[in-house]
DNA sequence: GAATTAATTTAGGTTGCCCTATATATAAAG
DNA sequence: CTTTATATATAGGGCAACCTAAATTAATTC
């Protein structure tokens, strides 16, 4: 009973449209996920099937119980992965886009530490030294650890 | 003129096969791909016509100068994206398969993202603390810099 | 409440990627 | 050089997702 990323990706709309206007319509659904109307249908019949959603005819799609923890699982990949793209200073709306993208299929362990990564990023006290590193380093090119007690010295001496 | 995610695979196999046997033949990039050889003649027929590969029948398939550069450049993600999660201390054999899925349709700038964090991890001069501190926040679930001067006091109190 | 507009559904088709079973070509062994 | 084994190719299907066009139902407006 294997899930297809896009049966998940239904799911997961269908959590999203419902938590902002209440019920999900196939057109909402259709927009969301940039296919036809006529696509959703199909996809809602199928999911219906396998009784993670309640579909009756010219009446909205939502989630049973089962289609909701499933769909709560992969919205919190998919924020996990957003969060920690962000972290790597991937622009916000890429960031989630890529989410969508690699929210599938990817391993439990790898989902895992990226979870634990944001969590180590989040955790800290303070805005981690590192990460100002990594931004210096993407406009850069340069590590700001490669700077020895010598070159430090020299840009000292600039300073006068 | 859009490449799919699974012509990519195959182009990136067949680079492979070729750089480790001198010739890929079908059998080969069956075997590699997790697929029947019939799959593989339908793909090389497919990339020969879009002039990715040169496939004449019963004599193995090479990679067109085209298909070699497209081939390079997915095998360097793969490579970045593998590279990246083992950073992450994502297990060596799952970084490997899950590179081969986030490989495909991440947008540019995230994987240069992902490169320009493998690159900054690579040129630190020492072995990053930042990363000595996730490794124990990954066996621990404490982050060391939690630690505050009062919790160091504590910990050299107790070393009497 | 009849007519028009919008939303939904159905029917039928396409594409990508995979399969099995069968046929044919090449390579290896007798 | 013939037989056998292996590799490759072809034919014919299947399934998931998508589409367009036509039909139907629901909602809106006059």
């Amino acid at each position: 009973m294997e899930l297809s990323r896009k049966a998940e990706d239904y799911l997961e709309a269908i959590l999203n449209i419902t938590a902002a206007k209440g019920r999900a319509r196939v057109k909402d659904i259709a927009q969301a996920l940039n296919v036809k109307p006529s696509s959703v249908v199909e996809m809602a019949n199928r999911l219906s099937d396998m009784g993670l959603v309640d579909y009756r005819k010219y009446d909205g799609i939502s989630l049973t119980d089962k289609g909701e923890g499933i769909a709560k699982v992969v919205k919190d990949r998919h924020e996990t992965i957003r969060a920690f793209l962000e972290i790597l200073r991937v622009p916000p709306r890429i960031a989630n886009k890529d989410a969508c993208i690699m929210e599938h299929e990817l391993e439990p362990e790898t989902i895992e530490q990226l979870r634990k990564f944001v969590r180590f990023v989040r955790s800290a006290p303070d805005y981690p030294q590192w990460l100002q590193h990594f931004e210096s380093f993407c406009k850069t090119g340069i590590h700001p650890c490669e700077l020895d007690n010598r070159n430090i010295a020299m840009l000292l001496e600039e300073e006068d």
